[in-house]
DNA sequence: ATGACTCCCAGTGGGAGA
């Protein structure tokens, strides 16, 4: 079984590169982010077309979550129960008997700003709906963009990016909490090569020089740890022309 | 450098992203 997620930024506009992608890579199941779309005008046919079911939860302008997969999502969740939200950020489904959550964590502007409180206020729900979750269905994957680097070895420029967002350790803290719970970072399950990362700025060629962060993650559920094969970062897609900022990311499971 | 690039909704600029 295969699983991922892209950060698309605005599936309007990516939508050939998504098709373009699954056809090269027949996944079972992909989690998009910032589809930047509402529902009435989510490209489901063109998605159905292409031997894939969806479900999703989007708005005006920002945000916006898909789950694409083989097999139809059952029990369908948007958002996080309980937790009121004007942003449509999460998507939840059961796909093959695996409990699949696609997510787009707050962004969170800067560490004295009113959206880093609001992280953190979504991060603390999320780990509480997240053991919820995990004791209805243990086989559990939880991907997508955290806008959260786990570790120096995520980010291009550790000193120079020290405690700034997605690199303070408030943010790694809520990330170590979800690890707690019983999760797993699936890309360091493997050897994998030095800067390497997810995202890259559109500003001043920094894919080219390879400026960029590792904030986009997979992470699996102690009870599918074991089948884990593989987790690969998929680049191809940053070098096309008009790229999402961000890249796809795989995880393979036995 | 409160920049850079891209997307969106707007509308001949500005917010947000990361």
């Amino acid at each position: 079984m295969q699983l991922a997620t892209w950060n698309v930024n605005s599936l309007t506009v990516r939508l050939p590169q998504v098709l373009d992608w699954l056809a090269a890579n027949p996944v079972d199941a992909l989690v998009l982010q910032e589809t930047k779309t509402t529902d009435d005008k989510f490209p489901r046919d063109a998605i159905e077309a292409a031997g894939y079911q969806v479900a999703y939860f989007g708005q005006k302008t920002y945000n916006g979550v898909a789950l694409i997969s083989r097999v139809q999502a059952q029990d369908v969740v948007k958002n996080i129960p309980g937790f009121e939200d004007d942003m449509a950020r999460v998507i939840a489904g059961t796909v093959d008997g695996v409990r699949v959550i696609g997510a787009y964590f707050p962004n969170g502007q800067a560490p004295d700003s009113d959206k880093f409180v609001y992280k953190m206020r979504w991060l603390d729900a999320l780990h509480a709906w997240l053991g919820r979750e995990l004791s209805q269905y243990p086989e559990l994957v939880l991907m997508g963009d955290f806008n959260i680097t786990v570790d120096d070895r995520d980010v291009w420029d550790p000193v120079g990016l020290k405690d700034t967002i997605h690199c303070t350790v408030q943010e790694r803290e809520h990330f170590q909490h979800l690890i707690d719970l019983g999760m797993h970072d699936t890309y360091r399950l493997f050897e994998q090569a030095e800067k390497s990362f997810s995202w890259w700025d559109y500003r001043e060629f920094a894919f080219r020089r390879n400026r960029g962060l590792r904030i986009d993650h997979i992470l699996v559920s102690d009870a599918l740890k074991a089948t884990v094969q593989s987790c690969v970062i998929d680049k191809a897609p940053r070098k096309n022309e008009r790229p999402s900022d961000h890249t796809p990311v795989v995880v393979t499971l036995g």
